[in-house]
DNA sequence: CGAACTACCTACAGCCGTGTCAGTAGCCAA
DNA sequence: TTGGCTACTGACACGGCTGTAGGTAGTTCG
């Protein structure tokens, strides 16, 4: 009646990693950084913590990988959002992109990267902001010549993908407060009309010639 | 020879919990939230821990303390940069603004209070940025008026301080992240130019009669 | 001056989380 | 089948941090 052990599932190391990675994530998105225990992820995953470690040498390892996959993986989900197949308003993509960054912990995660200054230094990760800030001023420049129109700057891109990137990740990350703090009750709805409003003012921006009522940005 | 204990300083309860609370905030903005702890706080002071706990009864105590003075702290900022003296250019307050949020660590506080939904509820702290949007409101509408133009409406000065608030507390928060995503290595220079850049938006968007090189809001 | 109050102390207890060690068990190749 | 590699495990050592207990010393008020 000797109860044997339970049985052992082997995995592949990169399985294993991503796997403690993922679980990783959702703990320090949903419980903040004090949250990420080695001896919770290892329960979580229904496997022993040493073998976290065996996988990471140690939890700063796990943490400093943690941080250099939520970058990439925060590209992939923008980059997602905004190559969608159906691009549709200014708006729409906001909307995408805040919940990528809401729902999904990325943003909290990111935060948390910023604020413990674990940040990789210059590391091999692609200056993605920048291809997309390409992207999007290549597109435009099209549009704008298409009707005829003068181009816009480049600076007046670059800046205006700063303030989307800055301002979608404050209000990810507290949006709750802000509302707390201008009296709005209804968290979501009156979120969602900012990013409402915040599409058109970049619109209004980009192709002054629309016709004010109600936006169309066709491809 | 026995030598005897250092001489011993008593506070006033208050001014005791305002230090310990002044401490605590200094590791948080600078350590992050796990850099949190009670002998290091105590150290700091050249006090015994237990002596916070006294004062606080316990560590989730002082951090609930810590995070209702936060939002408390930040607002009185927030208003010294809005009613300076010299108001000055949108950008310069903007500047202001960042800055209290950088250095002070207040935006990394506010961070960590949101990740941590260690928010107090609905308390009694006034619905300052409702306050502040009021203000701007009526002196925006007084402005317009003086120029004859139609008075903004009342959304747009909400969204608009929202979109700062979200966009400053992004910026101050993971200013640098940005910077390396889009391949910015000089960081200062380009924050200060994207929030010059985002002073005229607010500007134009708001004034639009304003003769469009050099903004001049004097009051 | 004496008593009460309480801010503050030292010493210690208990817990919890990381990391080590020596062994076990899947998987693949010879 | 056998041997080797390594993902994985249980048990334990260790340190650090929170919280407790009981005593000490400033302060204030009668």
């Amino acid at each position: 009646m000797t109860s044997r052990p339970p049985a052992r599932r082997r995995r592949t190391a990169e399985e294993a990693r991503h796997e403690i990675l993922a679980a990783a994530q959702r703990r320090l998105a949903e419980g903040g950084p004090e949250a990420v225990r080695l001896q919770d992820i290892a329960r979580d995953l229904g496997i022993a913590h040493p073998t976290i470690l065996h996988h990471f040498a140690t939890r700063e390892g796990l943490l400093v990988a943690l941080a250099r996959s939520a970058i990439g993986a925060l590209n992939d989900d923008i980059l997602h959002a905004i190559t969608a197949p159906q691009p549709g308003t200014t708006a729409a993509v906001l909307d995408r992109i805040f919940e990528t960054l809401g729902e999904s912990g990325h943003a909290r995660l990111l935060a948390w990267t910023a604020m413990s200054e674990r940040t990789p230094r210059s590391d091999g990760a692609p200056p993605s902001l920048r291809m997309l800030t390409d992207a999007l001023h290549r597109r435009l420049t099209a549009d704008a010549e298409a009707e005829r129109r003068p181009a816009p700057a480049r600076d007046e891109v670059v800046f205006s993908v700063r303030l989307v990137a800055a301002a979608m990740l404050g209000d990810a990350l507290m949006g709750d407060v802000l509302n707390r703090l201008s009296g709005h009750a209804d968290g979501g709805a009156h979120q969602r009309r900012f990013r409402r409003w915040l599409g058109d003012l970049l619109e209004t921006r980009f192709a002054p010639s629309a016709p004010a009522k109600r936006r169309r940005r066709r491809r």
